[in-house]
DNA sequence: TTATCTGCAAACCGTTTGCAAAGTT
DNA sequence: AACTTTGCAAACGGTTTGCAGATAA
């Protein structure tokens, strides 16, 4: 599911090009309005349906993974070698990778203990950074 | 977040007491369209954006929780004592509700050597069902 | 030329909101 | 009477789809 292995290249089209180049310079997981802005601003604009269509290619492809805002709204970033999990700061949005799966040891165990075919897992911590903590205002 | 305890009891609406009614008996997390079909069927119809208000509602006071589907769909789940994960398979859509928060002891730790300040988390398993694994078609 | 990719606009789907009618105190 | 809750329909926001024109093999 995260494997970037699993990756077989097939042959790129221009928008899944400019979507990947976008999200590989892009620190924070970003999503497909701001990867909409980003590419006019960068004078290779692409439509909206065509970014959605490069984003899904892209992900089954296995060079994105995407999760949910809990608005709603999808986030996309590129799959990092092992995959990953993300804490979000609820005031400023910041979301940052932590350095480890924490659930990684209790995977295996847990594979091994159930009857429950275990494919892959969410996880993600909300609650305020260090940068928020500190700010003054507000 | 998750806590019961923090649920004052203000004067419930005939939409909440109703919605909390199907939520109660409801083993699955239930989405407000399902909500919406099932209180027609028992005769206590309610409008849609009726039942999403009560939602609103019996979330802020702390009855009811939430989560997305991969989807983007919510889905609706009266808060257990202490909160909950599922496991969702990914055949049938069926949830259980994990024994434990796999996260608990490791929530612990990280609050202390971390300086994100944590506020809660989210951790979802997907994969196949016992059911599913067995079933014969398909 | 044949197949693929792109952009636009319209459709979609879950959710939210404005508003007037119904219900409550 | 003043306030709250409800239902309807319209609006909304993110995403998907149909289709015709542009692009690539």
């Amino acid at each position: 599911m995260y494997s970037k292995a699993m990756a077989t290249q097939t042959r790129q089209t221009r928008g899944q090009v400019r979507v990947l180049e976008v999200l590989k310079q892009s620190r924070q997981p970003i999503s497909a309005q701001a990867l909409f802005a980003e590419l006019r601003q960068q004078d290779h604009p692409l439509g909206l349906a065509t970014i959605y269509r490069a984003l899904e290619a892209l992900k089954r492809e296995g060079f994105v993974q995407s999760r949910l805002t809990p608005q709603g709204e999808a986030l996309y970033t590129i799959v990092a070698e092992d995959h990953q999990h993300f804490m979000t700061c609820l005031h400023c949005g910041t979301s940052t990778p932590l350095d480890a799966c924490p659930f990684q040891e209790l995977e295996q165990q847990w594979r091994q203990s159930s009857t429950f075919q275990l494919y892959y897992h969410t996880l993600e911590l909300f609650g305020i950074c260090l940068l928020c903590q500190n700010a003054p205002n507000s």
